[in-house]
DNA sequence: ACCTGAACACCGTTCAAGT
DNA sequence: ACCTGAACACCGTTCAAGT
């Protein structure tokens, strides 16, 4: 678990794990950010504020301020932050290496991953205005792209192709994980459960009351699988056209 | 509409249409919502605020609390009213026509213009959590799952095959719209436009910075309109398994 | 019946001052 | 160098009081 490292200046006293606010370890603008989605997964977006931020670290609020612009740039932060995590996480940056459907699909769950671990933050990946229109939600940094683009390059896409599969695969994204994301009590803090008994109304609504069951059911899971295959087929029909035209 | 009937007493101040009654004509919740809308049209969705709200309407803040429960409330309401407009707009009630792919086209464009009426708003409608598992953003009415499923029970839809067209058009439109709404400056009100000059650090990315104008293209009306035909293809498909097994 | 004034708890943010 | 206290403008929301 705990690698030795050397710790430079003699800080000994506190150890491993998430050390607790202490005094002689300074701030810094990753304990922030990592705070920051520590808080939002256990309360929800909603409930994040600066003040009971700085409480979280054991510290005012104001003192956040010498390592965030402010509440905006503190949000677009745990966005990169979120963002980078899947670039970790599904090893982005490789290349191909068992075609380009395995290179997207391990992208594709990378993401995925990043999502269903915090629920309540995603949807700040897919809000934030985009920076520039090369940047689209969900892949919200130039490295995911560049990534994106010379791997279905290298495995034989052209500029046209690689680019409409680009489009297709963030429109994907975006609206599977949101959709699956927001079942998971994607605002609120303290959720109330909901009741199994009969929703009001319900019975002026045949078709919905009859398909009640099927429509609750969740299958989240193996239709994110089966759309990316359909995805996947397409994109391999725009990688063909490319190729012949 | 609305007959002489007399009303015994006076506690009816039922309204009815535009009518200016006396001095002031009194608040109501319908405009109430539209003037919400139009604020967040106008200044965008983080300026919103019950003291503005209130002025914008040339009251206090604390006369909205008569017809909204709170803030939460109003923006449940503004999505509640986009809702309607799209049904409004659509005709979604109107049972299929011209055979189901016109059926789902007319829904599908309906949405979107609304989406594009109001690109600032419409993230509402996408994040707010649903209340049911059956209303699955952005559809979120009964009245709209109603009509979906039946419309497409009534040609030939099986109910697995109508609930997994359900599924799959919803994941369509939130995905396309919201991405297609986020480059319209979805968050922020007084926004700057971008600046064409080189971004800074582009030439780490050989491939985005090589396919920077292709990537910055407006395709988003010819994007949707290819998917929405993948989706009606893959739809056709689930419909005939439906009626062979 | 409908709206307002005053008040409360809480917010983001600044800046001079502490250590 | 890093954090805090005090202050400011603004927020959502309540409630008694005005008309």
């Amino acid at each position: 678990m705990t690698s030795g490292d050397d710790v430079k200046d003699a800080d000994a006293a506190l150890v491993n794990g998430e050390a607790p606010p202490s005094r002689h370890v300074p701030l810094d603008r990753g304990r922030i950010l990592d705070a920051a989605i520590s808080y939002i997964d256990e309360q929800g977006l909603a409930g994040l504020t600066m003040r009971r931020l700085g409480q979280a670290l054991g510290v005012e609020a104001m003192a956040l301020y010498r390592y965030v612009a402010g509440k905006e740039e503190l949000l677009d932060g745990v966005v990169d932050r979120l963002v980078a995590g899947m670039q970790a996480d599904a090893q982005v940056l490789d290349r191909p290496s068992d075609g380009w459907q395995d290179f997207v699909q391990r992208l594709a769950h990378g993401v995925r991953r990043v999502a269903l671990a915090h629920p309540k933050a995603f949807p700040l990946v897919a809000s934030r205005p985009p920076e520039a229109p090369w940047l689209r939600p969900p892949l919200r940094s130039l490295e995911w792209v560049e990534a994106f683009l010379a791997g279905l390059e290298s495995e034989g896409f052209s500029d046209e192709a690689a680019v409409a599969a680009y489009r297709a695969f963030t429109s994907f994204l975006l609206g599977h994980l949101l959709l699956e994301v927001s079942t998971l009590g994607a605002d609120l803090g303290p959720l109330d459960v909901m009741e199994e008994s009969v929703e009001p109304g319900l019975e002026d609504f045949p078709m919905v009351s009859r398909l009640r069951r099927q429509l609750a059911e969740d299958k989240a899971a193996v239709e994110f699988e089966e759309a990316l295959e359909e995805l996947l087929n397409r994109m391999a029909l725009v990688r063909q056209e490319g190729n012949a035209g």
